[in-house]
Parts: C-alpha cells; structure tokens; sequence
DNA sequence: GTGAAAGCGCTAACAA
DNA sequence: TTGTTAGCGCTTTCAC
C-alpha cells in the first residue's frame, strides 16, 4: 500500500503551491475558479482526502461539539441528538456524542475525554455534575449548554424546562379528573435527576393538593416497559386504594397499561394511568396515553440554533438568551379521560 | 481569559522535559511512579487539559472509530451502536456517528466527512453503498465492517445476518401455524435496503411455499407504529382475505395489532400478525408479538471486539474471520399462536 | 488571486 | 528512566 497523498502532493500534480490547495477545499478563500475545479478534480483522481487532524491543530478549531447523554435507548435523548444533529451537520460541525449511563463519574470522565478532543462547544444533559466536571467545563472556554433540565446554577446557556413543575401539571390534571389516591411509578433517586425532579414535583403537588399519594420505586434507570409491569403488579399486589398512577416515562406507563389489562382492570374507568415524554406509543396504545410532550427534537434544534449563532455568527454573541425555556405540553387522551 | 497551559508550561513547572510530560499521560509507556504522580497533580493544579489534537497528527493515530447508521431512532440501530460503543469505550476508542438517514448519497457524503477525520475503522450499517462510497472506503487502508446485512460483495468485514433468510423462516412459522393469506407490510424500496431484503425474503418463501401473498407497501422509512396503523387500516378496508401479516418491524406490527383490537378483530384466531427486530415492546403488548430477534446488541459487540482486536492487537490479524455471522432467533409469542 | 515562511502542540526516533 | 531533535500536514500571516 503506498503512502497516501498528502496537500503537498496535489499541490505538485497540479503546478500551484500548496497554499492554493489548500484554499481551494475551503468554500469562502479566494481561488480563480477555473484553478479551484482543477484542483479539486486532480485531487479526486489521486485519491487525496484531506486530513482535518492537521487542519485542526493549525487553525484551532475542530468543527467538533461534544455531547453527554445519559442514554440513547430512550427515544427522547434520541430525538434531542437528532435535532441537535440536524442544525449542526448543515452548519458542518460534527458531533462527538458520550454516553454517560446516567452516573455523575462517569460523565466527569466522559468530560475529561472529551474536552481532549478540543470540541467548539459542549452540550450536557441535566444541571447536575460532580465539582471537577463543573470546573472543567467553566475553565474550557467553550460555550456550554445545559439541556432537559433548569439548573439553579447553570453553568453556561440552558435550553430546557422544569421537569418537576411538568410532573405538577400532571397531578392537576388527575386531580381534575377525579383521581385522589395517587402513586408514583419512576427510578430509584441515583442518577437520574431528570427522573428524580418528575418524582419531586409528583409529590410536591400531591400535597399541595392534598391528594393521598406514594411511591412506587423501579431498579434504576432507565426506566422500561416491563419495568412498568413489575411496579402495576406490585401495586395490584400491595391492595392500597389506587385510582392514578402517574409514570417517569411513557414506556413505563405502557408496561402498567398492559399489566392492568391482563388483570381485568378497566382504564381510566378503575385507574388513570400517565405518562412523561410524548413517546409514539402514547399515541398508539388502546387507550391513548396521557403524557407530556417535553419537545424533545425541539430541545435539540435550539440547541443546534444557538451554538450555531454562537460559534459561526460573528457579531451579537452577547445578545443571545442564556436561559431557553421549552414549554412542555400536556397532552391528555383515553388513559386518563374516558371517551 | 489567559491561554491554556500545555505540555511545555506542564513540564517547566515540574521540572522535567515536555516528553516525560507525554510520557505521564500514557499508561504505557516508562516513567518513574513518584514522578508521574507529581506530573499529574501539577498539570490538574494548572488546569492542563491534553491536547488530543496535536497528538492524533504526531501520532497518526485518532482513537476515532467512524459508524453510519440510517438512523437512531429505532432502536436496533441504537442497541448495535451501544453495544459498540461498550467495546470500543473501554479500548479508549471514540465514536464518530453520523446518520444516512437510508440514503446511500448522504453516506457516501458522510463517508468522505469521516474520512477526513482519520478514523483508525470504518462501521457502516448494510452492503449497499454508491461506487464512490465503496472506492473510498476500500482505498481509505482502514478496517472496514458491513453490519447487518450479509453483502454478496463485501468491502472489508462482515457482521450480521441475511434479512432475507430471516423473514423466511418467519413464513415458514406463520404456514405452519395455519396461515394461507399472507400480505407484507413495509417501506416501499428506497433506501431501506434491509426492509427490501426482509421484503424479497417473504416474497421467495410465499411463492416457495405456495401461499397467496401481497405487499402493502408504506411511505419511506423509518416505519413507525402509526405507519403499521394506517397499513392495517388499509388491509381492512380492500377487504381481501387476509389470515396473516408480516411487518417490517415490531413498530408497524404493533400499530397493526392496536388497529386490529380497535376494530374487534381477534388477534390471532383472525388475523395473525408477526414483527421483526425484538423491540421491548414484543414483550410487553397483548397478546406478545412473534418476531425475529436479530441480537442488535451482540452485533455491536461482536464488532467492536473485532475492531479492538485489528486495532490493538499486534499478530494474528490475518486470523479474524472476514465474515461474523450471527443467527436471528425467531421468537414466537401470542400475535400468531393461541395460548 | 497566489506564494513563502513559520509553526499549531504534541510524540517518533534516537541517544544517554 | 529521561532528554533532544525533528516533524506530523495543514493554515496563519504577510508579501506581492
């Protein structure tokens, strides 16, 4: 296999200096356009593929903008990469996604390896890190956008919502619809904070309201479908007055949806079931999910939006907002309400 | 905001010479232990970050592994790139993932994108790929893996299965559970090289087996639940007799089974539905869907063990085996056997 | 519109 | 175990 070609070598075949091949992949230098096609055809015919590792370490900028989520088996995080990924692949910067497992060391870690890689910008998921982690994404210098969460102390910009005000929404909702005796079905408190502040503002609400409530405690995350089913039936089992269950996620309320129609158990009739994130099976099951849609790919168009406009957009950089609220939206169906 | 400290301010601060210094960040390679550990405080103390920018053109070496997938949001892509990643995280390698989106223009940009960045491997979903992409990939010197699919002409490594085998042995199930009117629900041809395949599969097995057959084809892919709804819908509606359907993916199969409960239709005493893929939700919807359990996981694992093994492994490389085939599994559950 | 010189921050290769 | 020298393949900067 003989070496491959190099800026150099182009630059040789072609006759111009390397500095003029070098131009010619960049879409915005000035080539004469006739030398432009040239080139970029002779570089074809050699094979020549141009080599971002030493563009980047000459030029100081990657095109690279790093990402942690806790998982993509959940098809929320999923639809926010793909929004993300969306704006940034027009914008040609490339994403170097890290997949923290829903635990605070090991995206400290992730962090560490990724800010090697000298990313543009850094996107994290939730407003909750160790300290190291926080101190080196403030002393990175790059901007920093903190997602699906409202962090007290942000670190840098926030394109999120209060996922414990959401939960409240919720519970106003099953009061309205007649439910009293609630429970909560979710993840133990380690790790994931999104599914911890659900939890907080289920209960917070509960009270105000004064509707009799409890917990329901799942393994740890993420939540799935046949965990829903293990907590329905732990809770068929347990014999307490129940008429609402109210679900981390939309998988888990499918799961108890299934468990409750196994057992004979009319819904929303005998218990209103709830869901969080708006997933396509809300839509699809028999009855209806009710849920809230977080709009999970708009979080990541924004996001894509703003690093943009930070990063590629010269002037107003200041101007743009540090904290994004995304609204969520109730949206109620047949699992809730009957028809 | 003052410049970041790099490897020389490191090793003038210690006392030693910036090579020590690089050499401290390597697990590998010899330096004194009381030295290394004062390497590694000072240079935490001074906010060092190491460059892997610099180092990858020195080195020529990224730890970047490059992935094409059609599409996260579908879980079996995204089990096969976590159980990559899973390998390939505790290697030190870094996933590059870019998304076709199933269209074999956009990989073939991709492909050339990635290129740049010099990955050390190249993963890409399925055999199908433009003559550019394959010229590309082939002259490119890395190792390359086709996965999920099993391509007549392989680039490089293969790791999966054939689409179309699967769903024949599907058929074969659905004949032998007493199916004689069969139709196929899928993406129309473009794109979705996999969903054709799965596509032929069922068509040759039909004929084989002498059963009346149809397609009823759906809009691009990915095919979500609702798709599977509408499809059913559809089926119904032509009023031609129909005992059995096979869906592309569990998704549709669970729309069509929701659109069967909505209209009174026994599933499967009338109507016999089948899925592919083994999503969670075959588990858990009522009745269980049958379907065909493709290992989305072991894939990846499977994969990044023979990219560790080409990577890091120094002598038998010539020993990997070109072509890694791991059996589907069909998993028959209550969507086409009564219980 | 094009070219020459210098150097981005690390590490291969060799020496001690 | 540690240090010295050179250079990875581009692009910045400045000159024309």
């Amino acid at each position: 296999m003989p070496k491959p070609p190099k800026m150099a070598d182009v630059a040789k075949a072609v006759g111009v200096s390397p500095m003029t091949v070098s131009r010619a992949f960049r879409r915005d230098t000035s080539v004469g356009e006739a030398t432009r096609e040239k080139i970029l055809q002779i570089a074809e015919e050699m094979g020549y593929v141009f080599d971002s590792t030493a563009s980047n370490l000459r030029s100081q900028r990657t095109g690279f903008v790093a990402v942690t989520i806790p998982s993509l088996n959940n098809s929320n995080f999923a639809d926010t990469v793909r929004g993300l990924n969306e704006i940034l692949q027009t914008a040609g910067l490339q994403l170097l996604l890290g997949y923290t497992n829903y635990d605070v060391n090991e995206e400290e870690r992730l962090i560490e390896q990724l800010l090697r890689r000298r990313p543009e910008a850094m996107v994290v998921t939730g407003g909750c890190h160790t300290d190291r982690a926080r101190r080196l994404l403030v002393s990175s210098g790059i901007p920093v956008v903190e997602t699906w969460d409202i962090p007290r102390s942000p670190v840098g910009y926030t394109v999120g919502f209060s996922n414990a005000d959401a939960m409240g929404r919720m519970v106003e909702h099953l009061q309205s619809a007649g439910a009293r005796h609630l429970t909560f079905i979710g993840g133990d408190d380690n790790g994931d904070t999104r599914g911890a502040d659900r939890r907080r503002g289920f209960v917070a609400a509960a009270r105000r309201l004064r509707l009799d409530y409890q917990l329901t405690p799942l393994g740890s995350p993420p939540v799935s479908m046949r965990e829903g089913v293990r907590a329905m039936a732990e809770i068929f089992e347990a014999r307490q007055p129940i008429d609402a269950v109210v679900c981390v996620s939309d998988l888990a309320a499918f799961g108890a949806l299934t468990e409750c129609q196994r057992r004979g158990v009319s819904v929303p009739d005998e218990v209103m079931i709830a869901g969080f994130g708006a997933y396509d099976i809300a839509d699809v099951a028999l009855p209806g999910l009710t849920t809230i849609d977080a709009h999970s790919l708009a979080i990541g168009n924004r996001t894509g939006e703003l690093l943009v406009a930070l990063l590629r957009g010269g002037t107003d950089v200041a101007a743009a907002q540090t904290v994004l609220h995304i609204e969520p939206t109730l949206r109620i169906s047949g699992s809730t309400v009957s028809r």
